[in-house]
Parts: C-alpha cells; sequence; structure tokens
DNA sequence: ACCGTGATGTTCT
DNA sequence: GAACATCACGGTG
C-alpha cells in the first residue's frame, strides 16, 4: 500500500522511525528500482543546527517550508546526491535522510547505474542509494504521492536509535538519537 | 582489515 | 574562500 499524505504531516522523528521497513520504489522510462528502509535521520529545522533549515529559508531550504511528502534532494562534496523525505506540516522545516536501503527490485539497472556488482555496494549509504535509485536534481520537489517515486508499507523490523553520522560540526546536535536502523541489517551504512 | 587522500560543485560567510 | 548530511581508490598490514 502507498503511503498517503497523512503520514507525512507528522513530526520529523515520528516519520524517521516509522519509514524503517517501508521501500522505497523508482519508476522511471529505464526500468522500476526499490529497496526497504533501513537507516534514516531526521534534521528537525530551526532547533537543530546540523539541518539545512537551519538558517531559515533560502532558494536551497524553501522546499522545506512545503507541506511533508515531497523530495528533497542536494549535491554533497560536489559529486554525490542525498535524498530525503519532507516531514511535517507547512511552515514546519523538518525532514529525514535515507541513508540505506536493502535492495528488492531492479537490481540489474542498479548495478549498471553504480558501475558496481556486489550487492553491498547498491545502497549502503545516501549516495549511493541516490545513484541506484536513478535520483537527480531534477526531483527536488517531487510529489511522494506521485508515480515517479513513492513509498509503500513492507516490512514490520524492530528499530534502533543511534546519533547521526558526519556531523560534528553541529555541537551538542551531534548528540542527538535522531538517527534510526533496521537492528543488524547488514545493508546498513556503517556495519 | 584499516587508514589517507582526492574528486568535485553549490551554498553561505 | 571555506565548508560540506560522501564515496572510491590506493597504500599498508
Amino acid at each position: 500500500m502507498k503511503l498517503e499524505r497523512k503520514f507525512y504531516l507528522r513530526d520529523g522523528l515520528t516519520v524517521a522511525r516509522e519509514l524503517i521497513g517501508k521501500k522505497i520504489i523508482t519508476n522511471l522510462p529505464e526500468g522500476l528500482t526499490s529497496g526497504i528502509i533501513i537507516e534514516t535521520e531526521a534534521y528537525m529545522g530551526t532547533v537543530d543546527a546540523a539541518s539545512h533549515a537551519y538558517r531559515g529559508k533560502t532558494e536551497r531550504t524553501k522546499i522545506f517550508y512545503g507541506a511533508g511528502g515531497f523530495v528533497y534532494v542536494y549535491l554533497i562534496y560536489g559529486m554525490y546526491l542525498c535524498t530525503n523525505v519532507i516531514a511535517n506540516v507547512e511552515n514546519v522545516p523538518e525532514a529525514v535522510l535515507i541513508r540505506a536501503l536493502e535492495p528488492v527490485d531492479g537490481v540489474e539497472l542498479m548495478k549498471s547505474r553504480r558501475n558496481k556488482n556486489n550487492l553491498r555496494d547498491l545502497c549502503s549509504g545516501p549516495g549511493k542509494l541516490s545513484q541506484s535509485l536513478g535520483i537527480t536534481k531534477n526531483f527536488y520537489g517531487a510529489d511522494l504521492c506521485g508515480e515517479e517515486i513513492f513509498i509503500e508499507t513492507a516490512e514490520n523490523l524492530k528499530v534502533e536509535a543511534t546519533k547521526r553520522i558526519n556531523i560534528d560540526y553541529a555541537g551538542e546536535a551531534a548528540n542527538y538519537f535522531w538517527r534510526f536502523v533496521a537492528a543488524g541489517n547488514k545493508f546498513l551504512s556503517v556495519k
């Protein structure tokens, strides 16, 4: 079952936790690819020094201020794209970074997009999974209640909370347990 | 296995 | 001009 708008209109921590075990799908001209979400991080807007929305609304962060259930993608380190799901209602700038998937459908297409053969190298990190799913900068603002990219209910997995990854610049916020993982899954970004 | 480093472009100071 | 929600590769053990 495809998740509806109301799933995304809740607070970012709830959305991040509940996305674990769901299935994210892209359906593009080259084919359909999907994976079970096993790692997420919540970015909680104005109270979170690690969030891109921490310093308010800009051209880049304006999507945070719309309703939940839309896609935020951005370029990181000049080479890789990270895929986020906007959470909460209008004017509450929260988002969930998708950090890792367990590959399910379209594995051959993922391999060719990534130029890798090992299953573990396909979706075990935010840049990797964006590439496997065929996500580009054009996905900025895409509607998760549409047909190109969407999320479905799938599995019920045991969830653990940990500190977020690679946000040492964020001071005290780096200590919050706002990363959620499917306990013990071998496709996580850090093993 | 674990480092160290280089690639690359957008955003914000 | 620095910093950046990363990854791949080559070195060493």
